[in-house]
DNA sequence: TCACACACGTGAAGC
DNA sequence: TGCTTCACGTGTGTG
């Protein structure tokens, strides 16, 4: 019934053209095979049976063609049509990506762990992935629900030759882990693991990470400006 | 004759991994059919069309299987063997893998240069909740506001009376971590403590929390279904 | 003509 | 149990 119907109800429009649209008779024929309404009292079900079978095959053929199309739509550069073929390019373009991703990766590890010393001082950036608190558009669907992040305590060890690990205890509130995320961006430094523990109202944060300049201070200091720039929305740039 | 035969290799190495080699291979039942040799002088040469036919559907079903798992083996997170699940998956990943690959090329060009005070680029923010609107790109019809979560792993334990540890492996994407704090607050469980830990590229999470049901499956199973409603948007609940 | 790609209905297998 | 998914053979349309 409407279970069959509004399971797979996922059609994003995907109209695209695909030349001429032949041969697609998936336009829904839809009930001109006349054997509904049941009530076949006559222990042969075969008709109703088969009819709903028949529908149902239809409809996951729709699915699988229209996931098809959907894939299609999302490969930039496809070479033919097929169905065939565009698996094959649909494959092919993941492994590029990939690969690109690898090496773009490389890249910024190379880059990052080059040169710290840029950021070092440098409070008023607060975290790459930080936007959409742009406001542009009237609309506000968030009244900023955002409270400070409330520190409760904050050490920060030495431990080796540069591995240094952060304890941090603050409060927690709906966002505060998502403000802890940021900060931990925004930190610029190399993390090895950063744990999250969340108990009770508290959160608990521990943090290894690997920093050339080794100094305690500095780095809670790091530690408390990026907390601070990202705790209070209204203050940063 | 013999053409008819030797079956048509195509280079594809089909092999690849073997990666979850279960019992499933949903159709390698390699149907032999011992009727050639066509041979029918009479009017009716069905035989030998038809066989031929049957032939080369036969191959062009089994080329598109083969491509459908290399495209299945190229994509990290699977969640179902389905054909449609493949290709939802495969377009998501891809989805995702060009989203990513945006937003580090955003991180490496804010890191290589130092001045950020330019961030007012922001009609191009890759955002963690964009709004669906930004279809300039009309190649794809709708961005997704949101990636899956990928679970590489999730384990359910009994601790004693009442006491279930879970552990959940997952891949480390952009809102992963806001996604799983969704789950873990959807699961309206008695969480004693829920433990974060972000290392390399993905996150490990670990639960304790207290169930009077304390069924390991049925928790799972459950998990699975809040991990799937968050991290589907278009299916909520 | 032939080769190719497709949609269709059907019976079977699995959960 | 029914519902879903699948492979199969077949007919049709296109280049």
């Amino acid at each position: 019934m409407e279970n069959i119907l509004d399971e797979y109800q996922y059609y994003w429009e995907t109209n695209m053209f695909l030349q001429t649209e032949e041969f697609d008779s998936w336009g829904v024929d839809e009930a001109f095979y006349g054997s509904y309404d049941s009530s076949s009292p006559d222990g042969t079900p075969s008709s109703l049976e088969a009819s709903k079978n028949i529908l149902s095959e239809r409809n996951r053929r729709k699915k699988l063609n229209d996931r098809l199309l959907a894939l299609r739509a999302v490969v930039p550069n496809i070479t033919k049509m097929d169905k065939a073929s565009i698996i094959k390019d649909a494959i092919e373009y993941i492994q590029e990506l990939r690969a690109q991703e690898k090496r773009i990766e490389e890249e910024i590890s190379d880059l990052e762990s080059g040169k710290i010393k840029n950021r070092a001082t440098n409070e008023d950036d607060d975290g790459i992935l930080r936007e959409k608190r742009t406001n542009k558009n009237g609309q506000v669907p968030e009244p900023p629900p955002s409270f400070p992040i409330e520190v409760l305590d904050l050490r920060v060890n030495c431990m080796g030759e540069k591995t240094m690990v952060v304890s941090l205890t603050c409060g927690r509130r709906s966002d505060t882990i998502m403000k802890i995320c940021q900060v931990i961006e925004s930190l610029k430094m190399k993390i090895i693991t950063a744990t999250i523990t969340i108990v009770a109202n508290k959160l608990l944060i521990t943090l290894f990470l690997e920093e050339e300049i080794a100094e305690e201070e500095e780095v809670k200091v790091k530690i408390e400006a990026a907390i601070a720039a990202i705790s209070d929305p209204q203050k940063p740039i």
